[in-house]
DNA sequence: ATAGTTAGCGTATTTTTTACGTTAACTTTG
DNA sequence: CAAAGTTAACGTAAAAAATACGCTAACTAT
């Protein structure tokens, strides 16, 4: 992660909570973090995708080149939410070792930047986090972790579910066509509620960024549910209309 | 404002847009920094208040720091809203030249967490600030500033409107006890758009954390308006029932 | 053919928002 | 000291949005 030729500056990191959605679940992506501390001991636990900025980088630019060097994708829906700049967050003797052995620093205080973004996880590029050392995971059922970790995934679990409900988000975690079944069981699972379908179809359907294609499901049991696709043309020329919506 | 003891951390800052509601106008508070620049010239100009953090200083502690080293206040309503990391940031000759010389160091790259922070102008411990090098400028007629503070400033109120339309704020830039058309006021000001004076009424008085006090208004040519006080133990227990309210 | 399952449209009811009329209570003016 | 001016404060009707359901359509599996 941190090749000798690279300038890093210390004091500043980004950490992104990447948001996936498969078999029906809200997953985040963790990086299995694997080292012998001093003591000999082999730790195996597991952390945010997240790297050090290098000296006169941007910030954005180090969330997306981290996320790029992770998943191989670009052009991710990606923001950031938070800073986390508690002197304690690097304390745990493990964190530090780590830090000692991946950087060459003496290191005790990072701030970070935290971001978040919405990736699709059937996306065949996205296979390259798997062939690393990433790992999806339930957010329900994230172990602990490294630094203060678990806290900016509550966070970025938070501001997702603020954000879901009042901008148009959900299609980032879905393939690029999708059913409206799978939009609404997207938006149960992030906000933990369940919704009238006739009247989440009623409403989601009312903005026009929504179209329909010709394409059907097929090989389902059942009556087979039209594909949408999100056009993005479309909700940039009306939202300055709208305040968008709400659900 | 780095007394030779300060251990500072150069590498981290935290900017504060504090805001402020006097004369029906929504002001930001702006610190006058003039110095001698290397070629003589002497520069005036503004910036936000802010500072580098310690040493081992909590970010939430730096802002608070600052702002009550500025203003004399403590346990005011302050929300970290944005990180700033431009590695153009500070690159203007005067900005270097002036970190050199209230620091004695060559600062070249410095990564800010901003924050806002509501305060009630009319309260006399904030007349500390205006004795100090502070003034209070209106939001639409802010001059150049030094650094990014003015793109800082910019989405500071950007945040500033979205949260009041959906959390109760606006108390916390008006006296203890106001009247609904200041509040009303406040609003339309912040928000920038004119409120149908008997539907804002009903909207607010909803919400059962805006109490009315015996006490009126005297000495006005028409008739005098109820004070109205925010009561803060209402609004934490009933918040938890509904989202807010919406404006 | 029939049963099971989800898609997708519709309608009635309740709640919220919007628009605007009217009286009340004070000061200022002639 | 009455009349005019001003803002407070309550109310009501109409429009819009949210909610709660009923029902038919279109497919597969048995």
């Amino acid at each position: 992660m941190n090749p000798p030729g690279r300038n890093i500056n210390p004091h500043i990191s980004v950490d992104c909570v990447i948001f996936g959605f498969s078999t029906n679940q809200l997953k985040v992506l963790l990086i299995r973090r694997t080292f012998r501390d001093p003591s000999g001991k082999t730790i195996r636990d597991h952390k945010l995708p997240g790297d050090f900025i290098d000296l006169d980088e941007d910030l954005d630019l180090a969330a997306s080149r981290t996320l790029k060097e992770l998943t191989g994708l670009k052009n991710i829906y990606l923001e950031p939410f938070a800073v986390f700049g508690r002197p304690d967050r690097i304390s745990s003797p493990t964190d530090i070792a780590w830090l000692r052995a991946t950087t060459g620093h003496e290191i005790h205080r990072v701030v970070t930047a935290a971001y978040y973004s919405l990736i699709n996880i059937s996306d065949t590029r996205s296979e390259f986090a798997i062939k690393n050392k990433a790992i999806w995971v339930n957010v329900n059922e994230v172990p602990e972790l490294a630094f203060d970790h678990g806290s900016i995934i509550s966070l970025g679990l938070e501001h997702l579910q603020r954000t879901l409900r009042s901008e148009p988000i959900g299609f980032e975690l879905l393939p690029d066509k999708f059913t409206i079944r799978e939009l609404q069981t997207l938006y149960e699972v992030i906000l933990g509620c369940t919704l009238d379908n006739r009247n989440f179809r009623k409403k989601i359907l009312k903005s026009a960024y929504l179209v329909q294609l010709k394409e059907k499901q097929s090989g389902v049991a059942h009556k087979p549910a039209h594909f949408y696709q999100f056009d993005r043309g479309i909700y940039e020329t009306h939202k300055k209309e709208s305040l968008g919506f709400n659900i």
